[in-house]
DNA sequence: TAGATTGTTAATCGATTAACAATC
DNA sequence: TAGATTGTTAATCGATTAACAATC
């Protein structure tokens, strides 16, 4: 051990941060969520307890999900709302405008397209891809849908790092691969299959036929 | 005690079925899936080991959540495709079709209309609600959309349980709690909102944002 | 029978919650 | 200071995985 390097020194952040659930990392959207309300209600402070009690969550979990990353709080206070919300959008990476490409204009890919929830939360549809023509050419929004054939090109010329897929499953995979090939590391699937992707690949999957399925369980 | 009750009775069906792992739930969807595509392939048997290879899973993993509601295989053989499948679809209440009310023909409201996933598991969207006055009377594919004034009574006639909740925030816990009155007890709700519904009410949440912005977060 | 795979128990791993000293 | 709430450790709870006897 080197002499600098205390018996008990803390982990590094690596390891540190390969240890946080991930359950840990979906709060930290949701507590940002709840901020952003407070924050236009012009609330200024707020206690692990209230942020808790908004969510359905216990109060420890919201502080030892926090103290992952720092100490953000004030003992005997709480937490001021905006600096708060700040750290976390820096943490989260959505402190800034994130551009994003999505391919498959069918169905879901266009109200996926149109939908706000995205935007508000920092990302913006930048490129859209499809295979038909008669789509090609046109826009949704503002934003032009490009023929696939141009994607890893286009993707590169504006150096996106993260896709949204809602292709038809047979070709999903192929268009996993060239993602990845044009530089793509993050990919949230629409589709119901299981992606192979390299290592350094992240692959988000929703599958909204999932969900319904479950509520029918709990029915009976 | 009651005599005839043994000291290591086995626990009650409700006990049981209350500790089966919520994720347990959703891998019985996602077995029948691939189950659904091995009997498309004319696969007549399946073991542990390639049901689990399918998903990326463990396969003691798949046997123990199989488990939880009876024994389905062979020992030394696996499982036969169509009759696990018969009896997951029968578990989860999807071995008929299941019609469901949706609310909120917006964008994403729309899209889910339009969405085959939900059609492929067995769930037929069979009501369709909104306030605006343009889209009541139109239909999207074969089912009309309704004025919003009419839900309970439309909810009601039909007998509809479960409901897709695609409406704006402000609007939604009011709709909930229409559709608990009207007598609905599942919901899939895209709203980024905790809603407040009575204990027998099971509400699913799918909230796309959260799940794009832990990609950015993994990205860094 | 020999080989293979299930169903199930025990061990491990990971995440949540309770409790409380430290701190403002 | 007294009161309140954080940050953090320890305890609990729950879910996954390994191992193997039972079974076909």
């Amino acid at each position: 051990m080197p002499a600098d390097q205390h018996p008990t020194a803390p982990v590094s952040p690596q390891d540190a941060l390969a240890r946080i659930p991930k359950a840990a990392i979906k709060r930290l959207s949701l507590y940002t969520r709840v901020l952003q309300n407070l924050e236009m209600n012009n609330v200024e402070k707020v206690s692990s307890h209230e942020l808790a009690e908004h969510l359905g969550l216990n109060s420890a979990q919201v502080r030892k999900d926090l103290a992952y990353y720092g100490q953000f709080g004030v003992p005997g206070f709480g937490y001021y709302v905006a600096d708060l919300r700040a750290n976390l959008k820096r943490i989260l990476g959505t402190d800034k405008e994130i551009r994003v490409a999505l391919v498959g204009v069918g169905n879901l890919g266009s109200a996926l397209m149109s939908y706000g929830g995205f935007l508000r939360q920092g990302f913006k549809i930048a490129l859209a891809f499809d295979v038909d023509g008669r789509k090609v050419g046109a826009a949704r929004g503002n934003v032009p849908i490009d023929h696939i054939d141009d994607l890893e090109k286009r993707i590169r010329a504006e150096g996106i790092e993260i896709a949204i897929l809602s292709v038809p499953a047979e070709v999903a995979q192929s268009v996993v691969d060239r993602l990845v090939a044009a530089g793509v590391t993050g990919i949230l699937n629409f589709v119901p299959l299981r992606l192979i992707a390299p290592e350094h690949v992240k692959v988000q999957y929703v599958d909204l036929a999932i969900e319904i399925e479950s509520l029918s369980y709990y029915l009976r």
